[in-house]
DNA sequence: ATTATCTATAGATCTATAGATAATGC
DNA sequence: ATTATCTATAGATCTATAGATAATGC
């Protein structure tokens, strides 16, 4: 799929590596992280991460104090990269002269991008986030801040919006357009038929709604390069 | 909330109850569909799920082969109610006269009354979906039968949608409200601001939006009784 | 000398079964 | 007589630790 020129330069913010200690904990934070979204944490045994990361299960118990801290520790790093990226992505100025529908197709294709590259925290953050309230809560306030960035985007442009409360109306677009973005990435969520469909009809028809509903004229190619 | 007129029969299908042995085996049910809703499928233990219907873990193995027959026998005493009240639903003959936004408001109230009364289904079926591909492809099916015959609803009334593709705005608008109910339902999946608004509000904005995107008019009071 | 790794295992669950006891229905 | 229930326990994991071995850095 093609990147609109809003976000051709925006990328997922991750950071580098060193020694022998840190690259074998790095290994296991993959591999945690890997199979905890594939297989989900309780049916992870630590074994299992050990074993992925190439390294002994002696060795995890090293370097975290037991399995709940290595949850955390991958939720703590995914955490940092998501803090990163949302703050580069809802910086005022990479939107200067933007319309909304500019910044919402930017959000959708970013969103499918980063899902796919990472599909691990969309989907462990759901189990996690189920059984433990703390993860719960911090993965909270990073959806927030990505909301609130996002909306004081839109609303520092309410004058295309027709609707008559832009306050609700951003907020429930905000929310609609989320819905749909994990709906659509995690399938095992809900089959749906949209699921057969290109992410670029996705995209379309997602702006297309948010638009008359925000009651906005309809970019003719919104996404076109 | 108040129900609109076109669902105010409508409830959700279950059946009786009869024997000694048949009532442990409903408590059974009862208990995991609780606790697998609860705390999960692998963090519910033979154990918990006895104690919470009252018996031993020797009659849990009495009534089911092991854990994932118990399991499945949830889901399938799920799925029937689940199929029966679709078929109910989806009835033309109670939507006889009924506008696409008089369908859409009774699904939205419908399924919102649901998911309260039956948070295990919704909440549930997401992890045993994830970890168990023919349980998935069950649930599948019966996320078929609701769509085929909502979309039937629709189409049949499609002079009403003025969005140059009726079928393909029909299935995104399904899988919009399905995503958003889903979203609302299961708070642990997303936070969002709309958790904060009452489901009034919520189902007038979805409405809202839908109308506009199928360019459709908008109920002047479509949700009043 | 210190830090990281491995091997081996203790202790805690949890699933599933075997065998004994109680309730049901012809 | 048959079916349903319970008690007690074997066997399989899985978490976490202890102690031995290997690698690192001053």
């Amino acid at each position: 799929m093609s990147k609109s020129r809003w976000i051709s330069d925006l990328h997922w913010v991750r950071t580098g590596q060193q020694s022998r200690s840190q690259k074998t904990q790095a290994s296991l934070l993959d591999a945690a992280a890997l199979l905890f979204a594939e297989k989900g944490v309780d049916a992870t045994s630590v074994a299992d991460v050990a074993a992925r990361a190439g390294c002994s299960v002696g060795s995890v118990y090293h370097h975290f104090r037991d399995k709940k801290a290595l949850l955390y520790a991958v939720f703590d790093r995914m955490s940092e990269e998501v803090r990163a990226t949302t703050r580069e992505a809802v910086d005022p100025a990479r939107w200067e002269g933007a319309s909304i529908a500019d910044i919402l197709c930017g959000y959708l294709e970013f969103s499918l991008e980063v899902s796919r590259d990472n599909p691990s925290f969309t989907i462990a953050r759901q189990e996690a986030s189920r059984t433990d309230p703390a993860l719960r809560e911090h993965l909270a306030e990073l959806q927030t801040e990505l909301d609130d960035g996002l909306t004081g985007l839109l609303l520092a442009r309410s004058h295309e919006i027709g609707h008559p409360d832009p306050a609700l109306a951003v907020g429930f677009v905000l929310d609609q357009l989320g819905s749909m973005l994990r709906t659509r990435i995690d399938e095992t969520l809900m089959p749906n038929r949209l699921g057969n469909r290109s992410d670029d009809e996705f995209v379309r028809e997602a702006l297309r709604s948010a638009c008359r509903y925000l009651e906005m004229p309809i970019p003719a190619e919104s996404m076109a390069e």
